[in-house]
DNA sequence: CCTATTTTGTCTCATCTTGGGCCAAAAGCC
DNA sequence: GGCTTTTGGCCCAAGATGAGACAAAATAGG
């Protein structure tokens, strides 16, 4: 039950019913496909007519494609209609610390290619034509620039809606930073950017084979790497905020007189639970992750302290554990808060589970408040799949799919 | 950008576009009133005849009401139209752990009468009797029983949204209770049931005079008492999450190791803020609020606290100041993760902000995160305003002009 | 006083959409 | 070959907005 905005609404006007309609169509054939008319009318609930319509329209706008026909017992055999994902594709950008990572994608958001990188640049005015370029190239392989819907880019900071700035990437060192306008005039193709860990969300969101759960739209991300970052889902909408910077819970604290974070304040969840919060507990340093990274420390990988885990050093597995535990604690809170229908965790500590899964579950148990919390449904997202680089695809391919704006 | 979930959507009917506009019209004559057709029509973007159209629809259902002419410079004069609030009614009921608050509404929520009280019974069975009693007897004076829309009813507890049955509410002792079924039957009469701390969120949403910012719809409302409640409202509708136990950021840890709460973990907020907190942190004793409240604070409330405070009790004081740190600790984290446009305070002690504001926001700007978060809109729900009676009262009126459900 | 002007609210017609039913085509069963 | 079933298209009714005309009402101004 939603308050209309007496300041911003949108009147239906002669469109709006079949707006709305052809919206419910695209997705259930995007949900179904391979699907006939009829049954796209069965499951809609409206006559045959209105979807015959509704899908000659998608048709001749190129959206859908007429395929095989289908079977049935008796009768005329339907004709399958499709998403047409071959002929438009996106490319989706994933700009971190180190590496820049391009992959291109259809628009189902299925990977068309392998996964390119290439050394980040940390000059925006550096990158954008080295970007620009390997984009340039990766279409030519791919139907070319015309068949391109857009361009997603995801970065570590935090990224200002409404313009799309990048306000502050402090792996990066940047600052107000407009990528949008240079890549965009770049390769003449539109640009949507967001933050890593809400497109990782989004990418889970829209991803093309639902979970059963996820499709009510209540789930959260949880990306652990160098920093920690959330992203929150809503009733199938991203939760955004008044200025843009909601899903900080990273920097929710588990103890005010905690480990200095690298945002300044104590105690911080990011400080205990961040790839570089285990490293360092494994050193035995001062938990103080405000400065810079120590030298032996860089070098020293999160894989290699779970390889050594593995091999049975007691410290590694200690420090591990530890970050499960306070893990599971951080995700009490992120459940009693917000009760998502589902919880996805990503990161290279993923890789870990089997060994700290367990403890990570105790101690989200020893904080929940029902039995509904405790139970809360976890799911891993693996770095094989690119949650990143897929929430980059997303922010290109959802629109065309989303709910339309209306009262 | 909302996903469409596959497997519930629904479809536009012939009906849709006008339930759209008819809502948007109603919420507009509800938060303009009074207003012409032709000022409508101007709001709205519509021609007039459509409008005209509504409003006939909308006076023959009786929801609205047509009134003085008003004035023009030039040319005729306009028929000013009313929300039809005097022929219908609700009534607002404030189940608390000592006394019932019962109040009648008009359809707009604003108060028809007095608040009355009695105490309330622990035993289901024997409160809704009384209940319904009062409730009659007050709908005798005020219309009758057949202008009633229906009762709202707030409890402090955790109540499951779609059955309506008070899970647990731990200061009336109650477990898997349904009031619905009988306080209905035996009023004759529809009946909407929530917990206290999100009412209180939906009625600062709905408040007649929304104030600049509410509009958006991005608010939380942290209610302060013997517990701590917390209403989360996100793009105008009520965060309620996959088991509907969603916002007990009451018990997100301010510090894992820090006082017991009555929840049973350590280091709640709740167990830092809550009134109970602050009175065992004047009485000097140890911070563990999971046992029964000692005898000799029985007698003792916050409002005596807070007025030996300003009598000059160095301690009372003290108390105060530590709490509206804790608070504004908390906050910090609340503004973090969802970035709300707006934070309501309410509960006994606001009545001491005068006292504790500055210290709630040094504590706030302590740990935000972004310029924006520290700038956080902080506003007081006052008392006198019965912010949980208002929200009881939204309950039964917020859905006639709710957007319709589409896509 | 009378006319022009402006504004409101209603009415008519065009356009677009779904709802309902009919029909031809296609395919299997008997 | 006839019957049945199913699909997909077609036609018209019903209901909505869009555009504009029009009467009523009130003011401004000669």
């Amino acid at each position: 039950m939603r308050k209309i905005d007496p300041a911003q609404f949108h009147v239906a006007t002669r469109g709006t019913s079949r707006d709305i309609n052809r919206r419910i169509a695209l997705t259930l054939v995007r949900a179904r496909q391979p699907i006939s008319r009829a049954d796209l009318a069965r499951a809609m609930g409206v006559r045959r007519s209105a979807v015959s319509l509704i899908v000659t329209e998608l048709l001749k706008k190129g959206l859908i494609i007429e395929g095989a026909t289908g079977e049935t017992l008796r009768g005329r055999k339907p004709t399958f209609l499709y998403i047409d994902a071959r002929r438009r594709t996106v490319v989706a950008v994933d700009i971190r610390a180190s590496q820049t990572f391009v992959m291109p994608a259809d628009l189902l958001g299925q990977p068309l290619g392998g996964v390119t990188h290439f050394p980040t640049l940390r000059d925006p005015k550096a990158l954008v034509p080295a970007l620009a370029e390997r984009i340039k190239r990766l279409l030519a392989e791919h139907g070319g620039a015309a068949a391109c819907e857009g361009i997603g880019v995801v970065v570590p900071g935090m990224v200002e809606h409404m313009t799309m700035r990048i306000l502050h990437a402090p792996t990066l060192g940047w600052r107000n930073v407009d990528l949008l306008e240079p890549l965009s005039s770049a390769t003449d193709l539109p640009v949507q950017i967001e933050n890593s860990g809400r497109a990782c969300a989004l990418a889970q969101l829209w991803a093309r084979h639902a979970e059963p759960g996820i499709e009510a739209g209540d789930l959260v991300f949880v990306s652990i790497s160098d920093g920690v970052g959330v992203g929150v889902i809503v009733r199938g909408e991203l939760v955004r905020g008044r200025h843009n910077i909601a899903g900080e819970f990273a920097h929710v604290p588990l103890s005010l007189d905690g480990p200095r974070c690298s945002c300044g304040a104590t105690g911080c969840w990011e400080a205990y639970v961040s790839n570089r919060a285990t490293l360092t507990r494994y050193f035995g340093r001062a938990a103080d992750l405000s400065g810079p990274v120590p030298a032996d420390q860089l070098d020293f990988t999160i894989e290699d302290l779970i390889a050594r885990a593995r091999a049975g050093d007691a410290k590694a597995a200690a420090a591990l554990q530890t970050t499960g535990r306070y893990l599971g604690l951080g995700l009490a809170s992120l459940v009693n808060a917000l009760d998502p229908g589902c919880v996805y965790i990503g990161g290279e500590i993923t890789a870990a589970w089997d060994v700290i899964g367990t403890t990570v579950r105790a101690a989200l148990r020893e904080r929940a408040l029902t039995p509904g919390a405790a139970a809360a449904d976890i799911r891993l997202a693996s770095a094989q799949q690119y949650p990143r680089l897929q929430g980059a695809a997303a922010l290109v391919v959802a629109p065309a799919f989303a709910a339309p704006v209306v009262a």
